[in-house]
This record gives C-alpha cells, sequence and structure tokens, in this order.
DNA sequence: TAAGATTGAGTCTTCAATCTTA
DNA sequence: TAAGATTGAAGACTCAATCTTA
C-alpha cells in the first residue's frame, strides 16, 4: 500500500464505512468504494441544497433536467423526446409525465415536426427559458460554492481524474455483461 | 487557467456540456459541474451494472442498502430504524416499506427493543446476512473493474481528493441557509 | 411534550401494451 | 416490421397525520 505521504487523508464517512467492512469481511477489496462510493456519497449529500434551489422556482431536479438540456442545446431550443429520455435516462413514459408537467406550467410546448409525423419536438418556451437560465445561474454558484475546501489546483486535478474516470465508465459500464 | 501539462484532458460528456454551456451563457463559471456534475454523472452511469449484481440477487438498490448496513455494523446485525433511515438518507415511511419488503422475503426480522419499548430492532437473518455478503462480494469485483482506467496512484489521488471533499459537503451542503 | 415507528394519500417513476406513421 | 410517443397498472418514495411510549 505505498502511500507517499498523508498529510489530509480526511477520515471521511465512506472512510469509516471501508474500515467496518474490512472488520466484517478483511479479505474484500473496497478501493471500488474509495472512488465510486464517496462519488455516491457526495451526489446524495450535495443534492438537498441543489434541491432548495430548484424548489424555489417551482422545480424539482427531473423537470430541471429536462429545461436545463433545452437551454444547453441552443437555439431553437428544440430537441426530439427521444432524444430527450435518453439522454436523461430515463423511460420514455417518464418523460411523457415530466412533458406533460412542464408544458401545464408553460414551460414547454410540443410542435409537430415537420418532417416525421410521428415526432413532436419539444420546445421551450420564453418563460421556460427564462426559468431555466435563473435556475442553472443559482445551481452553478451554489455548487461553486460547495468546492470551497479545494484549491484551484486541486479542482483541476479532480476534474481531469474524474473525466478520465466517466470516459472508461461510459465506454464499459453500461453494456450487457458477455 | 494556468494547466500544467495537457496530456490527458478527456473530453468527456461532461464537457461537452459545459462547452454548450459556455456558448449559451458565456459568463457562468461551470467549475461546479467539472467536479459534482461529473460525480453525478458517473454515479449514474455506473448504475445499470450494479443494479444487475443486486437484481441477480433477487435485491433492489434501496434494499441492498439496507441489508449492507446491517451487515457492516458487525455483530449482532442489529439496528434500530431510526439509525437506518437517517443513515441512509431516507424518510421514516419509506423505510418502513423497505423493512416489510425485505421481512416477507425473511431477510431481515424486527426483535423488540429491551430497553425502549417503543422501538423494534431490525436484526438480519442468516439469509439476510449470506445474501448481503454475497451481493457485496459482487459489487466491490463489478466496481473494482470500472477503475480499470486508473492506475493505482491516480486512484489513491482520486480517492484522497473525494475524501476532502466530501468532509466539506458533510459540514456545509446539508444545513437550510442562513 | 417529544421521540420512535407506522399508516394512508399523493407523486414520480418503470414496465408492458398500444396506437400511429416510416 | 420497426420506430416515436402515449397510456394505464404497479412500485417505491415523500409528506403529514397518528398511535404508542419516554
Amino acid at each position: 500500500m505505498s502511500r507517499q505521504h498523508d498529510e489530509s487523508t480526511a477520515i471521511d464517512h465512506v472512510e469509516q464505512r471501508r474500515r467496518q467492512w474490512t472488520r466484517e469481511l478483511p479479505d474484500v477489496d473496497t478501493v471500488g468504494m474509495a472512488v465510486l462510493g464517496r462519488a455516491r456519497w457526495i451526489t446524495l449529500h450535495a443534492r438537498p441544497a441543489i434541491e432548495r434551489v430548484f424548489a424555489r422556482h417551482g422545480l424539482d431536479t427531473g423537470e430541471f433536467d429536462v429545461l436545463a438540456t433545452l437551454l444547453r442545446s441552443g437555439p431553437p431550443y428544440r430537441l426530439r423526446p427521444t432524444e430527450l429520455y435518453k439522454s436523461l435516462m430515463i423511460s420514455s413514459g417518464g418523460l411523457t409525465d415530466r412533458l406533460a408537467r412542464l408544458e401545464a406550467a408553460g414551460l414547454v410546448r410540443r410542435v409537430a415536426s415537420e418532417v416525421d409525423a410521428r415526432s413532436l419536438l419539444v420546445e421551450l418556451t420564453p418563460a421556460g427559458r427564462k426559468r431555466a437560465e435563473i435556475a442553472f445561474r443559482e445551481d452553478m454558484q451554489v455548487e461553486k460554492a460547495m468546492l470551497a475546501a479545494l484549491t484551484p489546483s486541486e479542482r483541476e486535478q479532480l476534474g481531469r481524474l474524474l473525466a478520465k474516470l466517466a470516459a472508461h465508465v461510459a465506454a464499459h459500464g453500461e453494456p450487457e455483461p458477455g
């Protein structure tokens, strides 16, 4: 276990869990938990503060995700439902319901596709565009504040390592086992 | 933006998103997304493979989390429901339902507390202990395999940075804004 | 009075079946 | 035949109210 220097080896919640597991099942290598378990833990514990941002604007995370995907796609802020639910990793039925709610709130509208009569394009309304932008700005502020414990260099390092991992998970995480 | 060397700056999905946002809203600093967005993305995309592990043993993630929390607590594998739902970050009602399912499957049982007549202790049955151990072992194998893209040194670095971030999120992520 | 746990109503989701158009 | 989208039934969760015991 060659470890270069132990200066800031914080004993966080996940480290405590790993020690419990080592006591209970000493032969199991929990290195996956050190990375993926922490990513999950951080995601889970960062969520309440972020959800409060969305809630202030009458949105839940799922609804915001739809609006944000449309907004960052750029003008004319239009996507096909199929693109949306695949990108959001939810079922097609789940997306239909989200769109119904957002449409009732006047934040998106469905327009008929000119090239495929089966498809309804989903479009951000001006109100939806405004709502998404404000919520996104506040979200980014909150998330940035959560990184206050890290130096700029650490953030960059962390981002780079996570990107490398993400690329690998994208390639090997999804497919069915052989 | 002093960057030491650009060797492996992978353009992952999150980097693509950040570029979309920069095109749409150039003045927004998306550094939070570089870290927390990636953590969320990785968590989301690692999930299907892990859920397949649990599903092979007749469990969903929520049920496994209960069993795993009990198992790693060590003998006699008993916890109070209040400890469980707080640690799992779900509502008390949600836990009650999970326990009902697990009890019906014979994986946990409720025993009356000797010190507090309001409380029913939740205990792993031998079958539950076995189930949890097997599922956990496979889960750790799958998660470890997902880290194959990283060198041991990178894993350690990533783990350490995430631990530092986790400690900060734990301290400042949850509380209500002033 | 407050804490531990359960209940029931309401919400968001998945899954499988359906309808329409390519 | 297959793809795009919707529907309805079933599942797991949250929230607020409730019951019991400290």
